[in-house]
DNA sequence: CTGGATGCAAACTCTTTGCATGCAT
DNA sequence: ATGCATGCAAAGAGTTTGCATCCAG
């Protein structure tokens, strides 16, 4: 339990401590390893304002980290998602969107620009979930997809042609 | 409003009239074309059990149809989807998957194999509508995503070295 | 007739895989 | 020292695009 050793410590000076140390601690749990390009990876997401693409990460991870490669960040997201940190969201256009926010939340699609944002409210989904259960579905929760125009493409469709200012 | 000309009866003749009908003035009124091979594949489609890829749909179409390119199912679904007749899912397993249901219903995915099902019931979403319209958000429509293990993969998880009868 | 739709093939994007090197343990 | 993780490159899957031909209107 002895976490003094500054191994990583020129890493971990870069990055949010807590999370590292957090993931340090659940992959030697796993028996995995904790690689500074991991740790990177787990703290830049877990500081991100919204939701964000592999690239994106990758991008980001980039700047404080250059050298870590897209097949990394693939790879260290989808053991992220394994552990609860990140949840991969299927995206309608083309690539898939990684969301650092664990807690319940719902989102909002728009079918213009494709952008994801998060939305919060209570949703009872009582009786859905009664029903899966009865189908034999085993659920590990439920997120409410609203579809629709973000604020945006709602403007930009009901003033197409009005471009000035 | 002649509809008896025969030039398409013997397509017509190998699926649903209703919705070759259906569609065939809806394009009309649109200004485009009913071709054999958009009233073939809007009939494969709604007569789907479920959901299913554009592959899936394809090789569907190309049993009663052959010839019928897959680039023409991508366009035509893309059609479909304007019109209100398929609705597009983003799947977590790489390829979309179209849904022949467009009254309200919602998802189970099974975060194992990928599959999804429907399920029916209320859910009251009020809070989450009124937040997104607080967010400046326009929704058309909301759907409950549930995810968890189907009764296959829940099965095969309690008994993962019990493959007898 | 005429322009939109089709079929074919190729391009394109996103994601995963194979393998040699390197580093956390 | 050991073997998992990385980086590179290439493969793979799914979807879209370009263009010549064809057909619905």
């Amino acid at each position: 339990m002895d976490f003094g050793e500054p191994s990583i410590c020129d890493t971990l000076a870069r990055m949010s401590t807590d999370v590292a140390a957090d993931l340090h601690r659940a992959l030697r749990d796993r028996g995995q390893r904790a690689t500074p390009q991991r740790l990177m990876i787990a703290s830049t997401v877990s500081s991100l304002p919204g939701h964000a693409t592999a690239e994106q990460i990758h991008g980001a991870v980039a700047e404080r980290m250059p050298g870590v490669s897209l097949p990394t960040v693939y790879a260290t997201l989808e053991l992220l998602e394994e552990l609860g940190l990140v949840r991969r969201l299927a995206s309608a256009t083309g690539s898939a969107v990684y969301d650092p926010r664990t807690d319940a939340h719902h989102h909002l699609v728009c079918r213009r620009c494709g952008r994801i944002a998060d939305v919060d409210g209570a949703v009872d989904d009582a009786a859905v979930m009664h029903a899966a259960r009865r189908a034999g579905f085993a659920p590990d929760d439920a997120q409410l997809v609203v579809r629709g125009l973000c604020a945006d493409c709602a403007a930009a469709a009901q003033a197409p042609a009005a471009l000035g200012s």
